[in-house]
RNA sequence: GCGGGCGUGGCGGAAUGGCAGACGCGCCGGGUUUAGGUCCCGGUGAGGCGACUCGUGGAGGUUCGAAUCCUCUCGCCCGCACCA
């Protein structure tokens, strides 16, 4: 009694089956591998989308294939709960964000069982539990105790949509808020800092440990980083009346070879001494209009390398350590006060940006540094003094050359990481003017946020002892429920929260308002599965180091820099306090590619979105988790396409058909007819070769190409059906064929597989509890092989001979087959590759 | 400008230096069916009646043999960028 395919019937019985038995619940088992398979815990945002599907169906196959092949998997979910789009939806359906993202999260995981993921729910954690956030909080204290938290005043990011700071990081290119996309600000605030800078030299070597990344991701983290070698260099500040004083201003530069070269010296206009030069003076005016129209740009503007370069002079010098030079001070806008110390030394004929601004105002260009090639190289060559000093080029000269006009180091190779820059950099130490130096790009990262919907930063404002953690005995700072965002109330409106004692002295004192970025909760989750419901600590190092690191970590490429630059600087924080024994916390890093629609990322704004849950309820959770692998390798972008996804259903029903038909065929008692006609050794040896290419395919991630294989299996199983008489036919070998394909779709199409197994195959033990079907690559090869027989490389005839046929044997054979190619010409070569094909070369 | 990546049929995509285009979609033809759909069978890179010839953005090179390796070049995508 055969039945069709019928998703509808089984999906939902096998996942409260399965519910029900614990089937993915794991232990710690010392007998087995580990493995930790993680994709990206997303953010409960309601509704799931083909990303989601993307991702998490990635993540399934991968859980479940190695669990198949004996191993101890780890494969949690959980919610990245905190954050800014639950208060903003709270507003608007005048609700409490608590409420919206708990709901939310119910009916994401509802969508999470109907896809019919193999978690372990019960390690699932949300952010948002005070049973999780305590030990974020708990975290922060370590990170201060080890001096790794800094409150300071400083420019910040202020994003004026979400009413909050931002961490660098978290500002687009372009200068707007990742979030909202507002127009990000520059304020100057007081807020919270974590020191990742101290770990910016590490977090860059540590990417040469990361075989299994996306190139595309380390180089990203490194650019990110932005370490540059060079030095730091004093000049001497001049007075008012250009006297020497005894105050040294320092620049950063890493060709310390061309300083002979500086003909100006810079000065961003937030510089603090640039105010301190010209009040007053009757350079005032020009300087402060500089200023102000810094101030005035947007950063967007401002980081254009397009506009031309404004400035002022401030009516002050400086002199140049390495000859005494007096170099005049100037304001401007293309000096950025974040990188380096906020001061230049600007040498025009090393440095395109120098060169315009000296061109703009006439400022000279002495050359310093010459190729040999350059046609001021013979006339400089070797001259110490400066004879020169403006140079005939339309732009500067930035390579590696000689050194020219620079007094005794003239003759040396100048350029980056040079002979001359070390040379000139040990001249300036030994006399205290200067010092080898490496300056990141990378700042330490800003963590408060002035928003209700996080975790709160434990710590107290004392008038007597200043700042002071709260102590560990006291966590977790509870969120309070009673703020009511829809009246744009944050903690600071509730005196409840904020008013409390000194734990230090006991006097009147006032809790921090503000909660933590979002980011620091995700910067640990995935440790925290680990070991989910321990309240004694957060976590046991025993669970984290049979689990960790994660294996296979899966996600958005969106999240290259934020969320994975954040984890490894927690992963060797932990490290550092002894609670974790590795430094990087994900092993292998799959990027899963968009999922796209006419060209475009699938989004509700630009009303392009194929939604799930349709989907599912025509087709069912299989073949849509089973078609989005098909469609493209996973860390390519995916085009979605309607009509692909009637041949997945196709592939499915015909699956299910030959299954359903072998395994009545098999019951029926019909014997097996063992003939060894070539038929049925086709249909064996297709049987291992698929095996062992889905397998392969597996761990490569080639999804597509494994679900290829099976179709090809199903093709011969198929041609056999149709082109042997039954009676002739070997039954127990389809029977085979058919629970073989059974367990090679198990991890793509779970509910399926778990019917046919249980249901027509009559098993009685979960399909997903099963070992991985074995294969014999040798039964995969054929007795007979077939060569291509190419003379002067075009393939001219075909060569049928024993898989043991020795070379000579297979040569001879070629030569005689394409006698006719070769007649009347001389073989001068001929290869043999063995079981492919014989390359014979005449001439 | 610096860094990373990609160019293969009508489409998604295969191919660890060894017969380019697996597998699927679409399309064409046929069968089953009262009909449509489902399902089943066959065909499907281009040119040629044909044996054959040409074909992986383009030009060279290495090799018996190149989509694959090297050099140059064109086009596209992504990241960073007045970073001193």
């Amino acid at each position: 009694m055969s039945r069709t395919y019928d998703p509808h019937s089984i999906e939902e019985k096998w996942q409260a089956e399965w519910d029900a038995a614990g089937l993915y619940s794991v232990t710690e088992d010392a007998f087995k591998p580990k493995k930790y398979v993680l994709e990206m815990f997303p953010y409960p945002s309601g509704d799931i989308h083909m990303g989601h599907v993307r991702n998490y169906s990635i993540g399934d196959v991968v859980a479940r294939y190695f669990t198949m092949r004996g191993m101890s998997v780890l494969h949690p979910i959980g919610w990245d709960a905190f954050g800014l789009p639950a208060e903003n939806a709270a507003i608007k359906s005048d609700s409490h964000p608590a409420k919206w993202t708990y709901a939310n999260i119910e009916k994401q995981a509802t969508s999470f069982r109907r896809m019919g993921f193999s978690y372990d729910w019960d390690r699932t954690v949300r952010t948002c539990d005070p049973e999780y956030y305590r030990w974020g909080q708990w975290t922060f204290l370590k990170f201060w105790e080890r001096g790794l938290v800094e409150r300071k005043n400083s420019p910040v990011n202020w994003c004026p949509g979400c009413k909050t700071v931002l961490a660098n990081e978290q500002v687009l290119p372009d200068g707007t808020c990742w979030r909202c996309k507002s127009v990000v600000e520059k304020r100057e605030l007081e807020q919270y800092f974590l020191k990742i800078t101290e770990y910016a030299q590490e977090l860059l070597d540590d990417l040469d440990e990361l075989p299994g990344w996306p190139e595309r991701v380390k180089a990203m983290q490194a650019n990110w980083i932005g370490r540059s070698e060079g030095a730091e260099v004093d000049f001497t500040l001049c007075d008012a009346a250009g006297e020497p004083t005894d105050t040294t201003i320092t620049v950063f530069t890493t060709r310390p070879d061309t300083l002979f070269g500086c003909s100006f010296f810079l000065l961003a206009p937030e510089h603090p001494l640039v105010r301190e030069f010209v009040t007053g003076t009757q350079y005032e005016a020009a300087v402060m209009d500089v200023v102000r129209a810094a101030a005035k740009e947007s950063s967007i503007d401002r980081s254009s390398a397009e506009k031309e370069k404004r400035g002022a002079f401030t009516g002050r010098y400086v002199i140049n350590p390495v000859n005494g030079e007096k170099v005049p001070v100037w304001v401007s806008d293309y000096v950025l006060m974040e990188y380096g110390t906020g001061a230049v030394m600007a040498v025009p004929s090393g440095d395109q940006r120098d060169f315009d601004f000296a061109r703009t105002y006439d400022l000279p260009i002495p050359p310093v540094v010459v190729a040999e090639d350059d046609m001021l190289f013979s006339q400089l060559s070797g001259v110490r003094e400066r004879v020169l000093a403006d140079v005939p080029w339309e732009v500067a000269y930035a390579g590696p050359g000689v050194m020219v006009q620079s007094g005794a180091f003239t003759g040396m190779r100048g350029g980056k990481a040079s002979e001359g820059m070390k040379a000139v950099t040990e001249w300036l130490a030994e006399r205290g003017q200067g010092r080898f130096s490496i300056n990141f790009r990378l700042r330490d990262w800003l963590i408060s946020r002035q928003r209700y919907w996080g975790n709160p930063i434990p710590a107290i404002h004392c008038p007597e002892c200043g700042l002071v953690p709260v102590p560990e005995a006291d966590l977790p700072v509870m969120l309070p429920m009673d703020v009511d965002v829809t009246k744009g109330e944050t903690l600071a409106d509730h005196p409840e929260f904020y008013e409390t004692t000194c734990p230090t002295c006991g006097g009147a004192a006032r809790r921090e308002t503000d909660t933590m970025d979002t980011f620091t909760c995700s910067s640990w989750y995935y440790l925290r599965y680990c070991d989910a419901r321990n309240d004694d600590a957060i976590w046991d190092p025993a669970k984290t180091d049979y689990w960790m690191p994660v294996d296979q970590y899966i996600g958005g490429i969106e999240h290259a820099i934020l969320h994975l630059l954040y984890s490894r600087f927690f992963t060797k924080v932990y490290r550092d306090m002894g609670l974790v024994s590795f430094a990087e916390p994900f092993t292998n890093l799959l990027t899963q590619g968009m999922v796209k629609l006419d060209g475009a990322t699938m989004s509700k704004s630009r009303g392009n979105v194929v939604a799930p849950e349709e989907i599912i309820a025509k087709y069912g959770a299989d073949t849509l988790r089973a078609y989005i692998l098909f469609m493209a390798p996973p860390d390519k972008d995916l085009e979605w396409s309607n009509e692909g996804l009637d041949g997945m259903w196709r592939f499915l029903g015909r699956a299910w058909r030959y299954i359903t038909e072998v395994a009545e065929e098999s019951a029926a008692g019909a014997s097996g007819v063992a003939a060894g006609d070539p038929a049925t050794k086709l249909l064996s040896r297709e049987r291992h070769r698929v095996v062992g290419k889905v397998s392969d395919d597996i761990e490569r991630f080639q999804f597509n190409t494994a679900l290829s294989a099976m179709m090809e299996l199903l093709n011969t199983a198929y041609d056999y059906r149709r082109g042997v008489p039954a009676g002739s036919r070997d039954v127990g070998l389809e029977r085979d064929v058919a629970e073989t394909l059974t367990l090679l779709l198990a991890p793509y199409v779970p509910h399926m597989a778990e019917e046919l197994w249980r249901e027509v195959l009559g098993r009685a033990e979960s399909v997903h509890l099963q070992s991985w079907p074995a294969w014999d690559p040798a039964a995969a090869v054929s007795d007979e092989i077939e060569y291509a027989v190419q003379v002067n490389g075009k393939v001219r005839a075909r060569l049928t001979v024993a898989a043991d046929a020795p070379e000579d044997v297979v040569r001879e054979a070629a030569l005689e087959q394409v006698a006719e190619h070769v007649e009347g010409k001389t073989v001068r070569k001929v290869v043999v590759v063995p079981g492919k094909l014989v390359s014979i070369v005449v001439g």
